[in-house]
DNA sequence: AGTCCGTGTTGCTTATAGTCCGTTGTTTTT
DNA sequence: AAAAACAACGGACTATAAGCAACACGGACT
């Protein structure tokens, strides 16, 4: 399913590209902090806009954020 | 912004891969015709769920969806 | 034992995403 | 010019995303 899809490779990204820890990374973006591991979690529809923010944070493009995540849902 | 470059994208994927209105499109998909059409608009600060709905009517992968839109905000 | 750090989760509020009705406006067709 | 098809917009509503406080837990360290 898209949203732990996506959870996982932003916690992917924010591992491999910026060291921080989830708390240190959503205050960079300001993000609240349990919003944010609920996102890594699989946990939320995230919109548009916060999608975009993580992107920056992370300084990947939407583009590379989406890479070899399925299109295909249940 | 991002979501009148990704409006516009989605535009013009319509157009060129399905050739349907955005009605027939939105019916498509199960999503409402204003609601769509607001989308393309760039009114809306659409969730991962819709956009994942859009990719999959327009037979594209999330990634393509995401092609040179900027990452880069206000 | 106690403290610190990182993370997960619950429960709640408020902000807004998304639906549904109609109307108005614009483009295309006859 | 009129009709038909397509698209933008409005309001009023419902569903849910966003944001936050508080607490829980395991691991590392002293």
């Amino acid at each position: 399913m898209i949203r732990k899809q996506f959870g996982a490779k932003i916690k992917e990204l924010r591992i491999s590209k910026t060291n921080l820890s989830q708390e240190e990374f959503a205050y960079s973006i300001d993000m609240d902090r349990t919003y944010y591991s609920s996102v890594e979690n699989g946990k939320r529809n995230i919109s548009l806009l916060n999608i975009q923010k993580i992107a920056n944070g992370l300084k990947v493009s939407l583009e590379e954020l989406f890479q070899n995540i399925e299109k295909e849902e249940v």
